[in-house]
DNA sequence: ATAACATATGAATACATGTTCATGTGTATA
DNA sequence: TATACACATGAACATGTATTCATATGTTAT
């Protein structure tokens, strides 16, 4: 077996056509890993919040920081991934830094999101 | 001091007018709590593999094991979470169990990710 | 230049979580 | 009733990650 990792699971196959069919047709395994990762990134208390304040208004880090009851240092850091994933920008003013959002998908993806906790 | 954690940022306030605004505006922290959890499921490669494979078709425990080469046990956790953010659903049928989507919004939410990820 | 302030970041810690392993439950069939 | 099969589940383990702490960077004003 050239694969080690080939055989794990040792149920009898039911249905092989069906197996095939969907294999065929799924997204490639770097875009499915991509996905995932992106939602991660909604996927955390501290950033679904900080995203959700960005709907409404571009702030600074320390107004997000006073906004959640945070340390500067927990927001910082969480600005960092949500910039990595490509879901805020920013912009710096003198010692300011001010960040916005960054995708037009962001919206749409939390409201349904929304929309599925409150059915 | 009524709360011990009503300081934990700091920083000289800057823009308090768009704090205020912003919080008045958000959405309740329960609501916020529960858009992160159901986008924490999103977030696993092995769910989000889940999920893409139901689109399709729906499939029993071990047609969804072999298709993505994992142990019945492992698919079998990662469907309860699954069934438990109320995303899939299942059936009976003798000895199978047959899962399938159980949400409208899931291929919306998944579309838009995917289209994030490849923008 | 120095002090002050806003922000960024590396390391450490604490906690969450995905998979495995062993075993239990439910159903069909011999 | 006994066996086989599909699935579910609890505990253990390993890995990932959010926050904290200390400190560094970058900018402004004195």
């Amino acid at each position: 077996m050239k694969n080690k990792d080939a055989f794990k699971c040792n149920c009898t196959t039911i249905h092989q056509d069906i197996i095939d069919s969907v294999r065929s047709n799924m997204p490639s395994g770097e875009d499915l890993y991509a996905v995932a990762e992106l939602f991660k990134v909604f996927g955390d208390n501290t950033r679904i919040k900080i995203i959700c304040a960005l709907f409404q208004s571009e702030m600074c880090v320390c107004d997000i920081a006073k906004l959640l009851n945070m340390t500067q240092s927990a927001i910082s850091h969480q600005l960092r991934v949500l910039k990595k994933a490509r879901l805020v920008k920013n912009r710096r003013d003198g010692k300011v830094v001010y960040y916005s959002l960054d995708d037009e998908h962001v919206k749409y993806i939390f409201d349904q999101g929304l929309a599925h906790v409150n059915e």
